[in-house]
DNA sequence: GCCAACGTTGGC
DNA sequence: GCCAACGTTGGC
């Protein structure tokens, strides 16, 4: 099983959007950015773990946990001229961009801001934590992964 | 294939 | 709202 980092903006899309939703299960769109893409539609599994970060905002950190409940699909915001995600260089035949499901699992008892991250040694070389990162998904090595859980308590 | 211009991300 | 960092676009 592999561990993710999900960055969202609360404003759009936070994790008390995601809990209150039925089965607490939305799909993850609007990924538009090759790497993340590829980190999802290659390497995401279901039952595969993710932070749920929110970027962004008044305080960015890590607030929870989701599941990946449905393995990569195209990304039919795309195909939408409506939305804000539109891309005409996406069509059903070649589909350009990619969705997983993810379902809410956990929201933590206060957030690990990235200010705090930034604080221990050990998580250093996360990708979140390099200058000018951009990337909305990302892996989170395993050791890492419990690292951050065991601040929780 | 280079690279300047432009748009976006996201912390602050 | 500012702006540094980065990705993408498109002229050449």
């Amino acid at each position: 099983m592999k561990y993710w980092l999900l960055k969202s903006e609360p404003e759009v899309f936070g994790i008390e959007n995601l809990k209150n939703l039925p089965n607490a299960t939305e799909h993850w769109d609007g990924v538009r950015n090759y790497q993340a893409r590829n980190f999802m539609r290659d390497e995401m599994r279901c039952d595969d773990q993710a932070f749920f970060y929110h970027s962004n905002c008044k305080v960015p950190g890590i607030v929870g946990i989701v599941e990946i409940v449905r393995e990569a699909y195209p990304d039919f915001t795309a195909f939408d001229p409506d939305s804000a995600y539109y891309d005409p260089k996406s069509s059903h035949d070649k589909p350009r961009w990619f969705m997983v499901d993810v379902r809410f699992k956990r929201e933590f008892s206060r957030t690990i801001s990235l200010n705090e991250l930034k604080e221990y040694a050990e998580l250093q070389e996360m990708p979140l934590l390099r200058r000018g990162n951009r990337l909305s998904v990302m892996p989170v090595a395993s050791d890492q992964w419990h690292f951050i859980l065991s601040l929780l308590d």
